[in-house]
DNA sequence: AATCAAATTAGAATAATTCCAATTACAACT
DNA sequence: AGTTGTAATTGGAATTATTCTAATTTGATT
């Protein structure tokens, strides 16, 4: 992580590094909030602006990933690899569900020709 | 659109027809505030609050679909055949993928065994 | 040790949406 | 047609997640 922060000319502070240590300990998917709580174990001053900004950092430098599920909160993760989410509306769990080079390109198919893409979310609602 | 609300045992008032015929006339995306706009050019005197009821009533109906990107505010669209988003990020136009049903068990085959889905989200960012 | 930019902080500001209490509209009964 | 009761609309206040701002702190570099 260090490593590539300073590549990008920004620091490793402990506060951007907790906020990442944090979110590898866990994989559920924090809120913002969530994790203020969860850091403030460890650095009990800090503040939920830097939570923000340490997230948003992260982020740029594609660290972690936000999630948005519809108008609630903001949520992060730190699973890099490409997964669509699974929201069960019984229990409220969100499940990643990893992608196979097969799934991507089976994604891919349902573009029209002359679609170039960078992004995509994948979200599902349903019951386990 | 009246028989789906009163069959809730909801009315058809002009408002909530107003709203819905406006989505049914330009099929691009708007928010509710654009919504506003363009209701206020037949009905000058509804509100923002009416309009954001209305939406919410025929979105309950499944008379219109309502969607979110990241965190920008909801977007509302008439269009009740499944289908994806793609949002270009050169002309931020968004356009809609009707989805076949073939396109439909593609994705269903991205689900472990035992995940029940009741409903997707699937959006691209990139470039037409 | 002094300097300087970057990062953090607390609190104010913003923006989309929801809530609330008062009014209005309308359907169902006299 | 007039009355009544419930649902819908309305304007403005409240809420909530997030961003902004200005002041302070940090830490690397001179």
């Amino acid at each position: 992580m260090d490593r590539t922060l300073l590549k990008k000319g920004l620091r490793p502070t402990k506060q951007r590094s907790c906020v990442y240590e944090t979110l590898l300990e866990r994989k559920d998917h924090p809120t913002a909030d969530e994790i203020l709580l969860r850091v403030r174990k460890k650095l009990p001053t800090i503040s939920l602006a830097t939570v923000y900004n340490c997230l948003e950092t992260l982020a740029d430098c594609a660290l972690i990933r936000q999630v948005n599920f519809d108008r609630s909160p903001s949520r992060f993760c730190a699973n890099l690899s490409p997964h669509a989410h699974f929201i069960c509306s019984r229990t409220g769990e969100i499940h990643d569900l990893n992608l196979s080079n097969e799934d991507i390109l089976k994604l891919k198919s349902i573009l029209p020709n002359g679609f170039q893409v960078d992004d995509f979310d994948l979200t599902f609602n349903g019951t386990t």
